[in-house]
DNA sequence: GTCTATATCGCGATAGAC
DNA sequence: GTCTATCGCGATATAGAC
């Protein structure tokens, strides 16, 4: 056994995300958390850029997008590839986590900076996408436009689901947006 | 003559968007920024909630692209209307201030919290556009689709357009993304 | 791990507008 | 008189420097 535990990290994130519920974000003070894991603030700041980044672990997310858009069949057609992509990830990220990510979603609506935060994450999966689907040789500003898209039909469906009282499953709210989206689009005079 | 000068709030924009251009950003402390508006520092939060706020002014965007969409004519479909509202906001906002426009994104990109407020106000936009929508009738999540995907066509079209070194207009840019997004939808299969 | 700059904001006082 | 913009002081926490 070590001088420290191990797992300083997932310990500044259990006592952080506790101390939110308990008493709100913005009440709750580094030297807080870091006393409740045993651990000091400068440690704090050495696994975590800032206060807010404790909520936002998952670093991994935009890579495993960005594989998931690079490994498939390079004759797929965009669309349909982003479809598929939504759907894998609405059932091995979301659909098993809703009470979780409930708790989440109030903390970060409770506080802008939050907020700013989950925008930027955000941002960095859109970015992220773009880049894989630019990469598959997709001219540079389509391969923006659907990797905006794609995310904010994540988002909004996201939202729909944690929303609903019934028991609709993610993957299903997904499916019915995007053929919204497109019966508008094909719907509209050119 | 008053004890003060009537423009305090600009006077603290002007000094504070020069002084980022002069030092950056960061290297920027808001008492410099009141030292040069000959205010104090106490004097400039009660006008921006922080240092970051003073490069978002235009409060009332968002109301303006809530109010095109309102007073459009019922029988509008949307995404006509949207693409409507898109050029006369591109003609009346951007077309003229290519220059400025640059200039303060290149700030905005210099650092991370400015990227996320900017992300911000970009997000309050998509949401009074969905508010609108939705005032029109449309279904719920139509209407948060739609918002999302118009402020994204906006902002890419934006970046290709600033990051451009032709003069090619804004609008055609804008036509060219919703019509090459609406090809993508088109043409995949259901 | 310690030290420190500075962002942020609460409170009370004040000066002029109306 | 009220109302609002400003000032000045001070406290605290974040976040980066050393």
């Amino acid at each position: 056994m070590g001088r420290w535990q191990p797992d300083a990290r997932e310990r500044l994130e259990q006592a952080a995300l506790d101390l939110f519920v308990e008493q709100g974000f913005a009440e709750t003070t580094v030297p807080q958390i870091t006393a409740r894991a045993g651990l000091t603030t400068r440690t704090f700041y050495r696994h975590f850029a800032d206060k807010r980044e404790v909520l936002f672990g998952d670093e991994e997310i935009p890579v495993a997008a960005a594989r998931m858009i690079t490994e498939a069949p390079t004759d797929l057609p965009p669309m349909t590839l982003l479809t598929g992509a939504l759907e894998a990830f609405a059932h091995t990220r979301f659909e098993h986590r809703r009470a979780d990510l409930r708790r989440r979603r109030d903390i970060i609506r409770s506080d802008e900076g939050l907020t700013e935060r989950e925008l930027r994450k955000r941002a960095m999966l859109s970015e992220a996408a773009r880049a894989a689907l630019s990469e598959r040789g997709l001219d540079p500003t389509v391969a923006a436009l659907l990797a905006e898209m794609c995310v904010a039909v994540m988002y909004v469906s996201v939202q729909a689901w944690l929303d609903g009282d019934d028991d609709r499953p993610l993957v299903e709210i997904l499916r019915s947006a995007l053929t919204a989206l497109r019966r508008e689009f094909v719907s509209a005079p050119c």
